[in-house]
DNA sequence: AGGCGCTTGTGAAGTCGTGCACAAATCGCG
DNA sequence: CGCGATTTGTGCACGACTTCACAAGCGCCT
């Protein structure tokens, strides 16, 4: 509450005030809160209460105070939040009041998604190279970056300072990647192949597989089928009654995501 | 993952080999063992131990044999586990036995991307229709498939038993998907845009929200920079930063992919 | 047949995260 | 200036998950 620097000792004058060690489900509830937070920014909102703003992220309030609790006292009792103190606070403790650059290695079908997701580019990052292992693919040309070949990894990592590098490649090639990423000083790995990588302490790995979310699902599907013996909602019992009030009326154009 | 159903088991005199009540964190761990067994199977394991199997999923073998003694006892101690036997129960135990139909919407160009992305049909899956809201959009051939209307969803998903759907628009135009698949029959969804749906009790979203995860590094980054001129505090120690071992820490075999 | 080494399955303890409930703090108003 | 309405920050209890440690079971070797 009062302690405006949790960590305790900090000695150093004029450098960073320590990061308080965040729980790890804290960490990752982070962002989401940013996000809701921009919104409601956008929305003309100065200020949002705990109710409020966990709604708009999906989470309890209890949970959303606690955690925001966590990086200090920002919050006014009777009030609420200042959005964009609020704002402000996250992203440092997020570390995107610096644009961090990062590298995508592989463009193939997904990378090609990731090298021209805006979200990216709105939320803190730069995609400041690409890469690839497939001769025919260096040099073409994607969102404004040229694919270079992987072996010019470690000079052009260190010329633009890369300490995040993204895998899109097979599950084959990833590992390979991996190493060359941290040879080249990388500290940050978000995987989108499907295999477990092994890398040295002191890297962070992160993992996206999209067929294991799908397999997910699909556990709930084969529980909830296995629960469901009479409800009339049974698979494609007939054309229910759409609700009319359904229409696509906020549908826009699906502008590349 | 928050909505499961109350533990009342009503009734139902043991006549299917009812789904145990996994805890939530094995069933996420599950499809990765799962892609583990498959890859001993192909490089020519009939058996393996936890101990192996944990290595090549990427977790502890103490958590790897609990997970497994919740789906039953299907090892033998001395010896192991049986892969192909394995393989069988989880397949079983996460639905996977039945190829499931899923809906895409949103054909941009992530939609693009996942509609030609190999995994899911190799991993249990067949992408059974393509939808987007945009006119122009509407009849391109992708992957084998005819982009269809959004519109054409609810009767599209009654004929192909459509119960998985995967949204990959815009943010603005995800609630409204959700409603209509909701509205079509599908009980699970997997949410690609960076916001939060609601949905009626007894439909599962899970999301995907790749900002987010180079936030959560962005994070730790930002922690360890912050950690590099001060002293060790706390088990964790300091990241030592051995410049020249470029090879990774385990000499575990890295499961031939 | 019996002992020995290996591996599973699991009780128990420890750690982490969640949600409730409430005191403390702040604002607006009469 | 004090009071009530409102909302934050947090102590505490509970539940979920992880990890340890070890007995029980299995196959092999002698």
């Amino acid at each position: 509450m009062s302690q405006q620097r949790p960590g305790g000792q900090s000695g150093q004058p004029g450098a960073v005030p320590a990061l308080p060690d965040l729980p790890e489900a804290t960490v990752a509830r982070l962002p989401e809160y940013l996000r809701a937070l921009h919104n409601l920014a956008e929305t003309g909102h100065d200020t949002v209460s705990s109710e409020g703003l966990a709604a708009a992220a999906g989470v309890n309030s209890a949970k959303l105070r606690k955690d925001l609790s966590h990086l200090g006292s920002y919050g006014t009792r009777g009030v609420g939040y200042d959005v964009a103190l609020l704002i402000e606070q996250i992203e440092y403790v997020l570390g995107l009041t610096q644009r961090r650059a990062v590298a995508l290695v592989g463009v193939g079908n997904l990378g090609h998604a990731l090298a021209g997701y805006a979200g990216f580019a709105t939320r803190g990052f730069r995609i400041a190279a690409l890469f690839d292992a497939d001769p025919s693919r260096v040099g073409e040309q994607i969102s404004g970056l040229v694919v270079r070949h992987i072996e010019d990894l470690a000079e052009i990592a260190a010329a633009e300072s890369i300490a995040i590098g993204v895998i899109a490649t097979p599950a084959a090639a990833a590992q390979s990647v991996a190493d060359q990423l941290v040879a080249a000083g990388v500290t940050s790995i978000l995987n989108f192949a499907p295999c477990v990588l092994s890398v040295p302490e002191g890297v962070d790995v992160r993992k996206v597989d999209l067929a294991i979310e799908l397999q997910i699902l699909s556990f709930h599907e084969h529980r909830k089928a296995s629960l469901t013996s009479l409800p009339a909602t049974g698979p494609t019992g007939g054309l229910t009654a759409l609700p009319g009030g359904l229409s696509a009326t906020g549908t826009e154009e699906a502008v590349g995501t």
